[in-house]
DNA sequence: TAGGCATTGATTGTATACGATTTTGCACGC
DNA sequence: GCGTGCAAAATCGTATACAATCAATGCCTA
């Protein structure tokens, strides 16, 4: 938590916010202890403040919350994150026709912007940024298919997905996502509902290989954990 | 707000959990107002923890916050009532799917006799708990596939659902949901997976049409929109 | 008498103080 | 030297006091 966040005075929502984007962007990594007086002392608010930030990410599953302990930053465990995105899997197919269906040429445009920022900020070596991007690249989708429940749901789950992706990525670079997501964007532009959705489809599956969700994580997800038993 | 319920000090999730009931057999309908020092009387708790209940209900969307205002039970939109069955209808066919293929012998034993609890809250004129009894067996179907995640999205959803019931059922009675729920206990009891994603299916699009969600809401929410213009 | 303004009461929002629990560090004994 | 136990510090949980805001009512004026 020596993460550069603006520590001017905030509400509840703005410093959940900013930690949900520092999460989504692994400067808070996985396990991370989020302390009360810390974060109040970065927000400069009361704890009142930061305690209903903190409940709040927990109820998105982002942060985990144990009695007397403290708040941390969640570690999806394997079960988890297959469940997030099978989750994914059956919502967001079903995003890319509805969008696919309703997308205005001004939205396809901002989608180009999107994809170009997060191929910016890859050049840059701005991996986390590019990595948040290219999440909010579907949730934007859902915004396009004028579904507000699984834009919200898919928000939270989209940055659970970080989590996960810092848990369980097998190579450090590479991420693939642009030709998924032009594809997406084109079927888009030709209102071709069916290959968007069988884009998404795929799309969801390709991420999900490059985890490595085996019955054995690939790294200790912490010390404790890797020396009980 | 005047319903019984139980009057000891309870914690946040107690509280939350008593107030979800109370909302899903319509002992609180949509628009109810929440008021901090009533419920801390109910409840022998301090405002600190009624308010960390009902901030709960409202990331649960059952609960709406107004700045200054106070805290009301959710009144879906028509829009809202939309996405919440159309989320259901993406996730529940899947999770009928996967309990079809894990369900025990005594998973079906226990929808049998949940079923039978259902019937008898019928007999006995209990709508409010038969309505409750017959959205839970949904989540126990999620529980029944082993899919924590979907199992508490779905939860929420349940009780979003009565609420939509609330607000937009046609006929006041007739809960036809047994054939549907019998059928689902037919396939798992015969691992017919194909057979109990099409009930399910069609069993959510049933409930949608017993709904009247077209532009118009069937009745007047509160007399002073009744009387507006 | 109607409209607008001000005051009052009720209700929610925030900060802080206090209590409970856990963790940490030190000292003592083995 | 190592382990155990106790004490102190750190941290979280809850209650309460105070501040801010809103609704309502009554009053004053035109």
């Amino acid at each position: 938590m020596t993460i550069n966040l603006k520590p001017k005075s905030a509400t509840a929502d703005e410093i959940a916010l900013q930690l949900t984007e520092a999460i989504h962007t692994h400067r808070l990594q996985p396990g991370a202890k989020l302390r009360e007086d810390e974060v109040c002392d970065i927000f400069q608010v009361s704890r009142t403040i930061v305690r209903q930030s903190l409940h709040s990410l927990q109820h998105k599953g982002l942060v985990t919350i144990l009695r007397n302990k403290g708040a941390f930053v969640a570690k999806p465990t394997l079960k988890e994150a297959r469940e997030v995105f099978e989750t994914r899997s059956l919502i967001e197919p079903a995003m890319a026709r509805a969008a696919a269906l309703r997308a205005t040429s001004k939205d396809v445009a901002f989608l180009e912007e999107h994809m170009i920022a997060e191929q910016n900020a890859l050049d840059r070596e701005e991996v986390g940024e590019a990595l948040r991007l290219s999440g909010d690249f579907h949730v934007q989708i859902a915004r396009i298919a004028d579904h507000t429940l699984i834009e919200t749901l898919l928000a939270q789950l989209v940055v659970r997905s970080a989590l996960i992706i810092a848990l369980y990525w097998r190579r450090r670079n590479a991420l693939s996502d642009s030709f998924s997501h032009q594809g997406l964007v084109n079927a888009f532009r030709e209102r071709d509902a069916d290959g968007a959705e069988e884009i998404m489809k795929g799309h969801l599956l390709d991420l999900l290989m490059q985890l490595d969700l085996r019955d054995s994580p690939t790294r200790p997800v912490s010390l404790k954990d890797a020396l009980r038993k």
